[in-house]
DNA sequence: GCGACAG
DNA sequence: ATCTTGTCGC
């Protein structure tokens, strides 16, 4: 599948602040999606020299949870990393792999922020909005925002505060174990966000699309290596 | 100026 | 993200 919106990546950092800015009026916060029958995980690894990234993208069913299909991309990252700017380091491998794509998935959950973000413009408002999916950004840590800490039971939550505004909710995903950081990417709202994040959780910490993901995408980098 | 800083 | 040894625990 290809994006609905395309746009340069040999960017400077002026001018990638810039399409954030412009992009980001185009995220939508509120539930716009049909039935969810195949939801998509992306993860990105690195080359331990940190040029060559592999994207790695994976459709599972959402009531069983089975993979249904998966593919990997091999690129050069041109982007360094810049805190607020990720997304333009790791979209151009994403971009490469879901070009190879052939099920068109219902919802999509992302390994990092989505509007939790200081110019509420994460990696997963970023897919959203060039695919026009809905996305949802599922943190492993902080980046922007203060909260209170979650109580013990799978399923609690408190809310993440950036400037006064609440861009995502700090959830437990499962009991005794730390929290994830969840935000809307785009055509979703928080608290079904978070829902869609418990429910790909029902053993691990990190839903079965990122864990899914990121097993595939580190089988194909030591592969790589040898 | 200093500290923080998704992956 | 990746480099790294052991270690504690289910």
């Amino acid at each position: 599948m290809e994006p609905v919106i395309v746009h340069p990546w040999n960017v400077q950092e002026e001018e990638a602040l810039a399409m954030q800015h412009q992009l980001a009026s185009q995220v939508i916060q509120t539930d716009q999606m049909d039935t969810v029958q195949m939801v998509a995980g992306v993860d990105v690894a690195y080359h331990p020299r940190l040029d060559k990234q592999f994207a790695a993208v994976v459709i599972l069913d959402a009531e069983s949870l089975d993979v249904v299909e998966s593919v990997v991309a091999e690129d050069t990252a041109s982007f360094p990393y810049i805190p607020g700017l990720f997304s333009f380091r790791e979209i151009p491998p994403i971009i490469k792999a879901f070009k190879q794509l052939k099920t068109t998935p219902d919802l999509l959950v992302c390994d990092g922020q989505g509007m939790a973000h200081p110019r509420r413009f994460g990696l997963a408002s970023h897919l959203g909005v060039l695919y026009d999916l809905p996305t949802i950004g599922c943190g492993k840590t902080r980046f922007i925002g203060d909260a209170k800490e979650p109580d013990d039971p799978r399923g609690a939550f408190t809310p993440l505060i950036d400037q006064g505004e609440v861009v995502g909710h700090v959830l437990r995903t499962q009991n005794h174990t730390k929290p994830v950081y969840v935000s809307i990417g785009h055509r979703i709202s928080l608290f079904t966000a978070c829902d869609w994040v418990l429910k790909l959780s029902p053993r691990y910490r990190l839903p079965e699309t990122t864990r899914q993901a990121d097993q595939r995408v580190r089988k194909a980098l030591t592969a790589s290596l040898q």
